[in-house]
DNA sequence: CTGTTAGCGCTTTCAT
DNA sequence: ATGAAAGCGCTAACAG
C-alpha cells in the first residue's frame, strides 16, 4: 500500500522509467509514439501516480515555489494581496509559502529555518522590511512591494501610485471647501506610508502642521485622534482642521470613532478618508471615503515579476491605477458658528 | 559560487559527509567528539551552509509539511487559525501550506497539482468540506476543524463549544428580557453554522421560526435583514422580535446597518449579537455584544493534533471554551408603546 | 569515534 | 522510438 513511484508506472506499462517521465513531463512529441504515451498515461491514471515533488526538485534544483512576505495575514490588505499571488503562482505551477514578519508572533526567527523553505524566490512587502534582513545574505531573485524603487536590492518591484492617490484626496477635500487636512499617519517606518506623508506635505506646500502617529489598530487610532480632537476643540474654532486624511481604513475608522466620542459627526462636523478600501470601509457607519488599492493585483504583478525574472527576463510595469471611492465619510466643512 | 552542500561542509572541516549529517542533525552525542563537532559547526556556518530540504525530504521520506484548508484568509478567522498553526508548525520545524477552497478563485483546481504539494498531513475547515472531496482518494492523515465528529473520516477533530456560546448569548438576551429572537443565519452548509442553528431550536424549545439567510458578507447581511425586518415593521408590535442572533460578526455588522436604515436603534430598539469576535466586533458602533471565540488556539490545537497523529498517537481533546463578550449592541427591549 | 556505501524518485544524456 | 545508467544532496546501516 505504498505510494506509486515512476518506475511502478513503468513497470506496470511494460515501458523504461524514462519514457514515463518523457510522458508525463510532456516532452514526448517525436519521441515516444502515440500509443505508448497512451499506454504510460493510462497505467498512471490506474495507479494514482503522482509524482514525487522532492525528487523532482532535487533532480531539477528548483522548487517552483515563491516565499511571500508580509507582516501579517489579518489585515485584510495583505490576505488579498496572497490571494492574487497565489492565484498566478498556481496558474504556472508554483506554490506560495508565507513568511509572516516578526510583528506579532510570527512563526519562525529564520525562514529558512522553516521546514517548506526550499525557495526559488521571494516577494516581500515593504512593511516587512526587518524580516528581510533575516534572509539578507541568500541570493535568491527577490521582488519588493510598495517600496522605494531608488533603494534598490530587488530584481523588480510592483508599486501602486500612492501618490496619486493622496493628491487625490486632498484634491476631493479641498474641492468641498476645506482649508485646514489633519493627517492620521500609521507609526510604521515603511515606504508606503512615508510615500503618503511627503506626497501630503507637497501638497500642503509645506511639512504636514496637523499629523498624528498610531499604530495599526482600530483602539490606538481611537485613542490618538481622540487626543488631538480634544486639543482642536479646546482651542478657537477658527482654523481648525476641518478633515482628516488617514493612511489607512483601519486608522480611519478609529477617527470616526473618537469624533463620535467626542459629540462630532462625521462627516457634518468631521470629514475622514481612509486608504486601502477593505471590507471595513463599508462595514462600518458612515461609509468611508478611501483611496481603493487593487491589492490582489499587487500580488498578481509580484508574483509575474518574480516569473518573469526567474526566466531570466527583467520586469518593468508602471505604477498600478489607484481611485478614490467617495462614500459617506466627507462632506463639506462645517459653516462658520 | 553555487550553494555549498554536505559534502563542501565534510571538505571544509576535514571529515566525511556522514559526520557532518550527524553533527548538524544533532545526533551525535557520544558518536563524534567534541571536537570534530566544533570543527563541522563552524565550517558549516563558515560556508553559509543550509541543508538542501528536498534532498532531505526524498531520504527521510516526509517534508514536514502540513495542509491547511481554509475557504479565505479574508476572513479573519480564519487568517487567525493560520497564525496559530503556523506558530505551533514552526516550533516543531514544520512548514504550513494553505490551500483556499474554491468559494473565491481558490489557487487550484486540485491541492495537489499545486508545486508545494508535498504533504505529510492535512489540516482542513469544514467550511471547505468540498475542497476535501478533491483530496478526497489520498491516504494523508486528516484533522478536521470545527465539523462533526460523528461523521468520522478524520483522525483527529478540534471543536469549539459552539453550543455553549449559542446557550450563553440566548441566555444573555433572555436576562435582558427579550422573548423572541431572530436567527440571522449564514447561508453556507458546514457543520459550524447548523450546530449553531440546531442549538438555538432547542434553546427556543421548537425550530426557530424567524430564521433569515444570507451569504457570508455585509452587504448580503444587510439586504436580507432589511427585508426581514420592513416585514416585521408592517405587522403588529406585540410579538416582534427584539433580538437578532447572528452567525458570524460580519452578519451582524450587517443587521446593524438595516436596522439602522429602517430607523431602528441599535440596542435600544434591536439587540443584536455577533459571533467570532474579530477586530469587526469593535470597529463598528455600537461595538458588538458577541461570542469570542479562539480562532488562533483552533489552529494550534489542530496543528498539534495533526503532529500527534503523525507520531503515531492518538488525539483526544475536550471542546475548545468559548465566552460571550458583553458590549453595546444589546440591552433591554423596548418597552411598550 | 569516523568513513564507506547504498539508495530515496526523478530527469536526462547517451546508446541502441 | 525506447532503454540503461548516472546523479541531484542527503541520511542511516554497517565497517573499521
Amino acid at each position: 500500500m505504498t505510494r506509486p513511484t515512476s518506475r511502478d508506472v513503468a513497470h506496470a506499462a511494460g515501458v523504461s522509467q524514462a519514457t514515463v517521465s518523457l510522458v508525463l513531463g510532456d516532452k514526448w512529441r517525436g519521441r515516444v509514439s502515440e500509443r505508448t504515451a497512451g499506454l504510460v498515461r493510462e497505467a498512471a491514471a490506474g495507479l494514482g501516480y503522482r509524482p514525487n515533488l522532492a525528487a523532482r526538485s532535487l533532480r531539477l534544483g528548483s522548487t517552483r515555489t515563491a516565499l511571500l512576505v508580509v507582516p501579517a495575514l489579518t489585515n485584510e490588505y495583505f490576505a488579498r494581496v496572497h490571494t492574487g499571488a497565489a492565484r498566478v503562482a498556481a496558474e504556472h505551477g508554483f506554490g506560495v509559502v508565507l513568511y509572516l514578519s516578526p510583528d506579532g508572533t510570527g512563526p519562525a526567527k529564520d525562514p529558512f529555518a522553516s521546514a517548506s523553505a526550499a525557495l526559488d524566490g521571494v516577494i516581500a512587502s515593504s512593511m516587512a522590511a526587518d524580516a528581510l534582513e533575516a534572509i539578507g545574505g541568500s541570493e535568491l531573485p527577490l521582488v519588493m512591494l510598495d517600496s522605494d524603487p531608488a533603494a534598490g536590492g530587488a530584481a523588480a518591484f510592483v508599486n501602486l501610485d500612492l501618490a496619486g492617490g493622496v493628491r487625490e484626496a486632498v484634491a476631493h477635500l479641498r474641492g468641498l471647501g476645506h482649508r485646514r487636512i489633519r493627517h492620521l499617519a500609521a507609526d510604521v517606518p515603511s515606504w508606503t506610508f512615508r510615500i503618503r506623508a511627503d506626497t501630503l506635505a507637497a501638497e500642503l506646500g509645506g511639512p504636514a502642521p496637523d499629523t498624528v502617529r498610531s499604530a495599526l489598530n482600530v483602539p490606538a487610532a481611537t485613542a490618538a485622534m481622540e487626543r488631538a480632537l480634544a486639543t482642536d476643540l479646546a482651542a478657537p474654532a477658527a482654523g481648525r482642521p476641518t478633515a482628516v486624511l488617514c493612511d489607512d481604513d483601519i486608522l480611519a475608522v478609529g477617527a470616526c470613532k473618537a469624533a463620535r466620542r467626542l459629540g462630532l459627526r462625521v462627516p457634518e462636523d468631521l470629514s475622514v478618508t481612509g486608504f486601502d478600501d477593505v471590507a471595513l470601509a463599508t462595514a462600518v457607519e458612515p461609509e468611508l471615503t478611501t483611496v481603493s488599492l487593487p491589492a490582489e493585483r499587487v500580488g498578481e504583478q509580484g508574483m509575474r515579476a518574480l516569473l518573469t525574472v526567474l526566466e531570466g527576463g527583467t520586469w518593468r510595469a508602471p505604477d498600478l491605477p489607484v481611485a478614490l471611492t467617495v462614500r459617506g465619510s466627507t462632506a463639506p466643512p462645517p459653516t462658520g458658528p
